[in-house]
DNA sequence: CTGCGCATGTGATATTATAACATAACGTAG
DNA sequence: CTACGTTATGTTATAATATCACATGCGCAG
């Protein structure tokens, strides 16, 4: 964990929503001003790699994960009107999967209007 | 149904698998010549509005979709080696849902190799 | 010291998607 | 028929997202 890595995680974690590679790259140059794509781009990848950080695929954004993926992938359930992500996991086995599918990865995205929203 | 939509839904069931809106644009520009990228993905909208094509978020590509989609939202099982897609649906409510989150739509997708290529 | 592996810097470019405005096509009220 | 509103399409430009390719720096094994 090296200090760009550690500071584009802070970034997620202070973002405390899903926020965008180029919005997150705005911040870190406002800091230190030689913040490019492949920069944020990378801390990224490396983030999700070792499990601290997830893509919100539908909507092209980044959060912070503090959970544990030991069971299974993340559910991520996301409020159109706040922004709120509610991370939950032991996403469970996909009862559908035709046969003899192999999963390796799921995403699982839901959009909706959170409990506060409603 | 226009002319124009009803060509690039049969590019998408021709393709049949997920399929890039630049890739669709070059094989509508090898016809006609005079497409350009909102034709495409106003199209692209259009059917997905309708509910006769689908947007694979992870993949930035799109398919065609024969199915009903009264009881849910799709789910797809997605084999990375050949390309292949099954579309199941009746994806079941959220479990682990946030107490009262109001889910609208669900990206439910799941990576990994399908039979034949295990 | 030297060579290697990995992280980062840097400039350019590729890919995906939309904005903004113009034109056409089509039905309907008058 | 003509004028108008509405929807679809054409056209130009640009925004937003992501990667490539190559250079540099940095820590450590030999
Ligand atoms: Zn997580
Ligand atoms: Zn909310
Ligand atoms: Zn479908
Ligand atoms: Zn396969």
């Amino acid at each position: 964990m090296t200090p760009l890595r550690r500071n584009v995680l802070a970034l997620l974690v202070r973002a405390g929503e899903p926020i965008k590679a180029y919005d997150l790259l705005d911040q870190m140059r406002s800091e230190d001003g030689s913040a490019k794509p492949p920069t944020v781009y990378r801390s990224l990848d490396f983030l999700m790699d070792v499990g601290l950080a997830h893509k919100v695929e539908a909507l092209n954004a980044y959060i912070a994960c503090a959970h544990c993926h030991d069971k299974g992938g993340a559910e991520l359930y996301i409020c159109g009107k706040c922004g709120s992500v509610d991370e939950r996991h032991g996403a469970p086995e996909p009862r559908n999967a035709p046969d003899g599918f192999e999963t390796e990865r799921s995403v699982v995205e839901h959009y909706g209007l959170c409990a506060k929203c409603r």
